[in-house]
DNA sequence: CTCGGGATGCGT
DNA sequence: CGCATCCCGAGG
């Protein structure tokens, strides 16, 4: 595989529906004990601090929400209904407290079955909780420029706005924000 | 310490 | 719609 450009930091220290729509087509590289694992995502959902009321960040600084509290390019990473991980990236500034699940993939290389949907994705990346708070700008876990070739697809690249999923709980103002985004068509985003 | 619920996925 | 399965955060 040729050589990938990783994300700098400042990528992520940007507004977060910003980063949310530019991370759509990015790759997410796992080095996994010598085997290379990649993903193109495809699906996302930002979430927007502690104000965000579906954010796990508005249940204040605890223990598991520490890392979203810190500064930017890190991984949030929870486990969900006792037998799922998922995978954020934390976005803005030291304190900010906003990140970016990533809900589905495409698989690229190395991929062990099904990538659409959060915990799916991170079973099929070889992805948990030992990676919690790993810096993206390591040589573990790391976002990347596409490569060439869907470079060149990038500019027909469509984005899709919905409501994000699984968080009615949050109540009707938070839960009805379009805050997921995918490409549009592409057959990997969950849920179709 | 107990207890309730969850940013899921799959089968019915 | 039910359920697997367990960590986390709230409260006593």
């Amino acid at each position: 595989m040729q050589k990938l450009r990783k994300l700098p930091r400042s990528f992520y220290d940007r507004d977060t529906i910003e980063v949310a729509h530019d991370i759509l087509g990015k790759y997410l590289i796992h080095q996994d004990n010598g085997i290379e694992r990649i993903g193109r995502i495809v699906e996302v959902e930002a979430y927007l601090g502690p104000h965000d009321l579906a954010a796990h960040a508005s249940k204040g600084l605890t223990p598991r929400t520490k890392v979203m509290f810190g500064p930017p390019g890190h991984a949030y990473i929870y486990l969900i209904y006792g037998m799922y991980y998922c995978l954020n990236v934390v976005t803005q500034e030291e304190g900010h407290a906003s990140a970016i699940l990533l809900r589905a993939l495409e698989p690229i290389q190395n991929t062990e079955g099904k990538t659409q949907g959060p915990g799916l994705l991170c079973k099929a990346m070889h992805i948990d909780k030992t990676l919690y708070g790993e810096d993206l700008l390591g040589d573990t876990l790391y976002l990347t420029y596409p490569k060439s070739a869907h470079s060149k697809d990038k500019t027909a690249i469509v984005i899709v706005s919905r409501p994000r999923v699984g968080v009615d709980y949050a109540g009707e103002e938070w839960a009805k924000k379009l805050l997921r985004f995918y490409i549009k068509d592409n057959p990997y985003v969950s849920k179709k």
